[in-house]
DNA sequence: TGTTATTTGCAATAGACTTGCAATAATGCT
DNA sequence: AGCATTATTGCAAGTCTATTGCAAATAACA
């Protein structure tokens, strides 16, 4: 239950607790799967909560705002995914070609990974991304 | 000049050399960054060369079928871009969260990287993305 | 309970990318 | 060289994810 100590971060910033954002919470709370906004949108639907897929998109950035929330842009698809940051360590993921399972990997150094990674997850890793970002000379 | 080659590929697979993939083509030999979609648009009406945007993605999508182009969607980017792969090793990219620079990185294990890429490159590594992908137990 | 500022929903919009189709152009054959 | 065949192009329209404007709804707090 994350609710009341968010509930302060929120007010911290001007903001408030509403019925949505504790639905979107919740939903977080009990996936295990980083989610899209669509997917966020139908889940809660099939609960019977109302909300707009627009309230979706406003709900995740105010979350990421708030650094309670991780965007992710995984390769090869065309929507972001969320997923609540908590007290989990920085992490990658692994996702398969075919059906899109997201799966999670607790490590992070690279060098001998591949073989690793097969090992644990039993997936066979076809590619993989590494991404680094930060400022330029000029930019700093 | 990679044209005549390409164009045996090409051939290969029952398609033509036309006037707009040899711009493109022409234009992704003496890019040194990768390029989206639309940069190629406009640096190809730039140069006078009579192209529609559809094209451009068409094309882009033909020589990435061929193994001729990589595509690639970096973090925080909206869009994809696309180089040519050559003779080129697989390698990354670093980009200035500021003013969107890529450079390439010629290197690939994570371990100790970070320091060396910011040694080489001269800028602030402030994130990195770390992506594998392949086949799940279910899809092998 | 009432006041006020935030949040929501709806409609419209933006931007990347794709698709249908008729017109155009590259290839291969004579 | 000329012609027939078939891929390719351009244009218009459509898809999909995500954002924005604005009036109506609602949370926070006196």
């Amino acid at each position: 239950m994350l609710e009341p100590t968010i509930g302060q971060g929120l007010r911290a910033t001007g903001r408030r607790m509403t019925r949505t954002r504790k639905a979107v919470l919740a939903l977080l709370e009990r996936t295990h799967q980083p989610v899209s906004a669509s997917e966020i949108f139908s889940q809660l639907q099939e609960a019977d909560v109302a909300i707009d897929l627009v309230t979706v998109y406003r709900t995740v950035n105010v979350l990421k705002e708030l650094g309670l929330v991780v965007q992710m842009d995984l390769h090869q698809e065309n929507q972001s995914r969320y997923e609540l940051k908590e007290g989990r360590k920085h992490h990658h993921h692994i996702r398969c070609q075919i059906c899109g399972k997201i799966v999670d990997l607790l490590l992070c150094p690279l060098k001998k990974l591949t073989k690793l990674i097969e090992e644990r997850t039993q997936f066979v890793v076809d590619d993989h991304t590494l991404e680094f970002s930060g400022f330029c000379p000029k930019c700093q």
